[in-house]
DNA sequence: ACTAATTGCTAAATCGGTTTAGCAATGGAG
DNA sequence: CTCCATTGCTAAACCGATTTAGCAATTAGT
């Protein structure tokens, strides 16, 4: 049961390499090729179950049938959504995905897409650090076709399919107004991606638009390396300046995790002291107590744009493609509902 | 700045494809190819910024240099750590990890290992659904590298590295009984890996061990389609059947969170009236009240075992080695502690 | 009966590398 | 001056497919 070339083939029915080759990639009535031989040629190729050299057929096509994923972090479970979503859908239309994380790190990043182009894929979908702009130049300069997802260079024209943070934050705020809070806080992160700055963008324009005074002590943010540390200083300055907060919106939902864990060694009490709406979910947040009150991010949508928007690029030459996307929301307990 | 091929810079250089080749792979020297020429080779090539042609590359080398890695789901936290985890470690020798889901499908766990083998992938690590016997004795019958990880199939003798997984579910039991429990159940799923059998197997020994009575009502087993729902009938089994329980294992983490939403609906509290293990731990399992004691599974070393034995295989041809690796513990309030 | 069209298939180039056997030129030893 | 070693490099086969131009044999058309 030795791997069977097609050359094995053809010595063996005594026929060439190119019958072979036409019948098995479908095109033999095209070609004329008799039905019978044909079918010889398939049931051969059955019967010694006959596997096509991917290498091969991408050197001589050059096509890789497979589409590179690069996320920040597969363990998270955002991002692990997505890639599952991204994969299903491209397996239907007869794709491999080959994913790697860069860890936020773009170094990693461009020599991940570096090897993802060495390795020949036919397109790319990346959740970037931001931090590359070079790298995504350079693939929109040499025509490849790809889609960024959740991150995107406002500066750069390309395809992307992002989430409104504005409007999600808007809408975290909105909950917490309808439960009667007004001294509402906003703990972010610091960062550099667009995507932290639209949320407190929103969070902004969310007070304004409610005619809610938004205090100094009223912003925290915290660095993403030790934002578990920090976090303790963050609430503290949230509910000991005067006025102490009633409500608090966390950028993130690990931000959120760790602003629980921070209000409970204060004992204070969620809702009854503090209000808290987390941007994005995990998994536990149904579970906690309170339960907690979440915008949700639409990861399946983002998962089938982005690999719609890749294959109409990989194929006609569209033009770019610039999605937002709405975010939903949960209400929970958390935020005194 | 168009690609460049092998062809070109030996034209280019007025030297041929062999001399150009041999230098790029470092092979300069042991050919005594005059350091001059190597340098005019080198500088040239990072100029033009030339990159090999995997495709050709493995197709004239027969190795791909990458590594398959197949999960039941990418967005469970536990397998995507592991993933992680195998990635980077892969990443340090050289290799591309290509990973897909199965689902927990057989026949997509086939079609996958097909598609990888197709690829031309130079060895693979699989968390098998195990109910695929048959592609895994052909793998071994091919004499193809590979490491199963987290199950395994006790029947084929094959490389593994698997939790201790009984072991685990004892140190759950002892720690009930060490906080005073006695009436311990046990909830589980109806499944055919041999994982879930071992914990249920852990959980009647450290019964036995402690001396304490395993009443009928005591072991539930819920379907993995719709766990929730039956959940609740579980439950009511443990804690309205007399003996009461007053201690719970769940065997898995999401087993877990179903547990204590229905036990929350019940209104009983953990662990006054309950005290509760998991088997496994999630996200927020930290966050949640009380905070969830568990079993940890040693994920960075899963992964970093796997690679190390795969890549010992696929360089020599080792031995099988078989590896057990024992579960770590974290005792929080959730067991009475 | 002669040309044209159709049928059925193949030869050979190509994709971009790797690798082995060996050639030509130079230097040194005897 | 001859012979052998060494240096420096190359020709050509090979990996396993795809694809195009076109040949030979048969059938159809007039």
């Amino acid at each position: 049961m030795r791997k069977i070339s097609i050359q094995d083939i053809a010595e063996e029915l005594k026929l060439s390499k190119a019958t072979v080759s036409l019948v098995l990639n479908g095109r033999g009535d095209e070609k004329r090729i008799r039905k019978e031989t044909q079918e010889k040629i398939k049931n051969y190729a059955k019967l010694h179950n006959y596997r096509p050299n991917q290498f091969a057929r991408g050197l001589s096509r050059g096509k890789s049938e497979m589409v590179g994923l690069i996320i920040p972090n597969i363990s998270d479970n955002f991002y692990a959504r997505i890639a599952s979503r991204i994969e299903q859908k491209a397996r239907l239309s007869g794709y491999t995905v080959v994913y790697s994380s860069s860890g936020e790190n773009p170094d990693r990043e461009k020599e991940l897409i570096q090897t993802m182009l060495d390795r020949q894929i036919d397109g790319l979908i990346i959740a970037s650090t931001q931090k590359n702009q070079e790298e995504i130049k350079r693939l929109k300069k040499m025509n490849f076709p790809f889609v960024l997802i959740d991150r995107h260079y406002p500066e750069i024209e390309t395809n992307f399919v992002i989430v409104d943070n504005a409007g999600g934050v808007v809408s975290a705020v909105d909950q917490l107004v309808k439960q009667g809070r007004t001294r509402i806080g906003y703990v972010s992160l610091q960062s550099d991606l667009e995507a932290i700055h639209q949320r407190t963008e929103g969070y902004l324009q969310a007070m304004k638009k409610h005619g809610l005074p938004v205090e100094s002590s009223f912003v925290q943010e915290v660095s993403p390396e030790s934002y578990e540390v920090e976090m303790n200083q963050a609430i503290a300055h949230l509910v000991e300046a005067e006025p102490k907060v009633d409500g608090i919106v966390f950028a993130t939902h690990y931000l959120t995790a760790a602003g629980l864990r921070s209000l409970k060694k204060r004992g204070l009490s969620v809702p009854a002291d503090v209000a808290v709406v987390s941007y994005d979910q995990m998994n536990a947040f149904d579970l906690i107590e309170p339960p907690m009150t979440c915008v949700i991010q639409p990861v399946d949508e983002i998962g089938d744009r982005a690999v719609n928007i890749l294959l109409d690029t990989m194929r006609k030459n569209e033009t770019t493609k610039q999605l937002v996307l709405k975010t939903d929301f949960v209400v929970r307990k958390s935020c005194g509902g």
